[in-house]
DNA sequence: CGTACGAGCGCG
DNA sequence: AAAGCGCGCTCGTACG
């Protein structure tokens, strides 16, 4: 239950790098205010604020990190509460404090609030404002998800200042392979196109820049149009960095990894100008995204995300995480390879086999992916993938999700029990605009209906999808209060670390155990298996 | 020069 | 007839 001794944070801070993010920003002003308090305080230094592990905020994933940062001390120790994941998990629209006062305390605060009442009574307002609400907020509450969110917390702002180590000489490694790929892609296209010429690029030339009068050759250019707007137009050789060059060039709408993959499987010399584009563009997307942007850091780490911002920044519809600058659950595995556990560690990590299609048949109960799924020899991706693909699982599993969530006819034959359901659910959804998760969570999310077929898609995605994260949410709770050091977590995968001289077959045990009794629990006829690897680097191979 | 936006692509 | 969902980051492109 709520201690009564809660205490009310609100930290206003600056913003040295333009974005917030607590593990840098300043402290500029600690505000705070005891329950029952009749004012609220504030202080310039976190000094007089009480030390105390009851808090309440709105947005503590910010508050708290700052705090942590400034007064170091077990972020297990902390029991939190807070307004913004509350709202996020009822479906809220509007996240903001000043939104939710509104709607829910009736009361209208200044719009611009420093410049008209002063900064000492905005501060106040907002803490009373937020005391006031989360016992609203929290009356509202169904389900379990804002339990696993609050709890989550101090988990992820643990990850949030620990990441991984980058291994420079692997880097650099890595760096001058992806060079030499894009190099090698470069120059040889530019031979092989140097006889060909396309539209470079057409901008407008407004009318007092005209070169006077003239239509037709200007420089090197050609001036086009008869209206009141003209065009400068150049022409010559597509380059391979050049999407709307290379459209002309092949003459298609789009130069994207499909079409270039079918092209390139052919002969001829488009054929192979489309497999120079795709090597380019795979080593410079590592290069540009991956590699450049870490050089010379020694560390990896990602501010993570439970919910999105009071703007509506960030975060994730369905229950998600995210995590950005940087990201940490979209590294290319040429990029794991270079990311370590920092010295005398190792990194654990669990991954849940094939969380979200048995989420969807529980969910929906269907037989036929119930029996499935429960037969340990069978599986639904690599099925799918000998049928389709040659075997090739990964495109099986495209496949499987793409017609899961489509969920047309082919659905209603394969799986009739999960297209049932989806057509119960959408129609809930359409009468009431607003997903409801599965239990014990309940995590609402709102569906904006004039989106079409892409709301009923949103609408039959979101239950198994927040079925499998609040798993995997709940299983990091859990290793979190058992003293795990938490590393990352990639929607059905766990990171973390442990001293390299642990008994690592063990440690593999506990951890695969908790992981996979929190699946047990929550998906009771199915259950998923863990996989569990150990390794000085997130991709090498597993050490037993 | 800075800004906005869509496309494309990395991951699940 | 055709159609996955969820993110964050970077680029090319166009424009003022």
């Amino acid at each position: 239950m709520v201690p009564t001794s809660s205490l009310v944070i609100d930290f206003e801070t600056s913003t040295p790098t333009g974005k917030p993010d607590f593990r840098v920003d300043v402290l500029e002003r600690a505000g705070w205010l005891e329950s029952g308090a009749e004012v609220a305080k504030w202080s310039s230094c976190l000094c007089p604020l009480p030390n105390t592990p009851y808090l309440t905020g709105h947005n503590l994933m910010y508050d708290l990190g700052i705090l942590w940062r400034l007064r170091p001390s077990p972020l297990q120790r902390y029991d939190i509460h807070d307004t913004l994941a509350l709202a996020y998990g009822q479906g809220e629209e509007d996240l903001s404090l000043k939104g939710l006062m509104q709607k829910y305390l009736k009361v209208n605060t200044d719009t611009f609030p420093y410049q008209r009442i002063g900064v000492e009574q905005a501060h106040g307002q907002d803490l009373w404002g937020t005391q006031r609400l989360f016992p609203i907020l929290r009356e509202r509450q169904r389900g379990t998800c804002y339990d696993i969110d609050r709890a989550l917390i101090p988990a992820l702002i643990d990850c949030s200042y620990r990441g991984y180590e980058i291994d420079p000489e692997r880097l650099e490694k890595a760096i001058e392979k992806a060079e030499a790929s894009c190099s090698r892609a470069e120059t040889a296209f530019s031979t092989l196109v140097a006889d060909t010429s396309v539209l470079l690029s057409r901008r407008k030339v407004t009318r007092k820049r005209w070169p006077e009068d003239t239509i037709g050759l200007y420089g090197d250019d050609v001036v086009v149009g008869d209206g009141p707007t003209r065009y400068r137009e150049s022409y010559g050789s597509p380059g391979i960095n050049s999407p709307i060059q290379l459209q002309r060039y092949f003459d298609v709408p789009s130069v994207d990894k499909i079409f270039l993959q079918l092209l390139a499987a052919k002969e001829g010399p488009k054929a192979l100008a489309a497999f120079l584009r795709q090597q380019w563009v795979a080593a410079d997307k590592l290069l540009d995204t991956y590699f450049y942007p870490n050089r010379g850091k020694d560390q990896l780490t990602g501010l993570f995300n439970i919910t999105p911002t009071e703007d509506m920044e960030g975060g994730a519809g369905t229950g998600r995480l995210s995590s950005e600058r940087s990201n940490m659950q979209n590294q290319a595995p040429a990029m794991e390879r270079c990311l370590r556990a920092p010295k005398g560690f190792l990194i654990l990590r669990g991954d849940y086999s094939q969380i979200e299609l048995r989420g969807s048949a529980e969910i929906s109960g269907d037989e036929g992916m119930l029996t499935a799924l429960a037969d340990p020899n069978r599986d639904l991706h690599q099925e799918a993938a000998d049928r389709f693909f040659g075997g090739n699982r990964k495109r099986g599993k495209v496949f499987n999700f793409r017609e899961l969530y489509i969920c047309g006819p082919e659905v209603k034959v394969a799986y009739p029990g999960f297209y049932a359901w989806a057509e119960r659910h959408w129609l809930e959804v359409q009468r009431t605009g607003v997903s409801v998760g599965p239990e014990p969570f309940l995590h609402r999310r709102p569906i904006p209906l004039l989106g079409g077929d892409h709301a009923r898609r949103q609408a039959i995605n979101h239950p198994p999808q927040n079925l499998a994260v609040y798993i995997t949410k709940a299983a990091m709770v859990r290793l979190f209060r058992a003293g795990w050091m938490l590393v990352n977590q990639v929607h059905d995968a766990i990171h973390a670390y442990i001293p390299e001289d642990d008994n690592v077959p063990l440690r593999k045990a506990q951890f695969r155990e908790i992981m996979e009794e929190t699946a047990r629990e929550y998906l009771p006829r199915l259950g998923a298996s863990v996989e569990v690897k150990c390794s000085k680097y997130w991709s090498e191979e597993d050490l037993l």
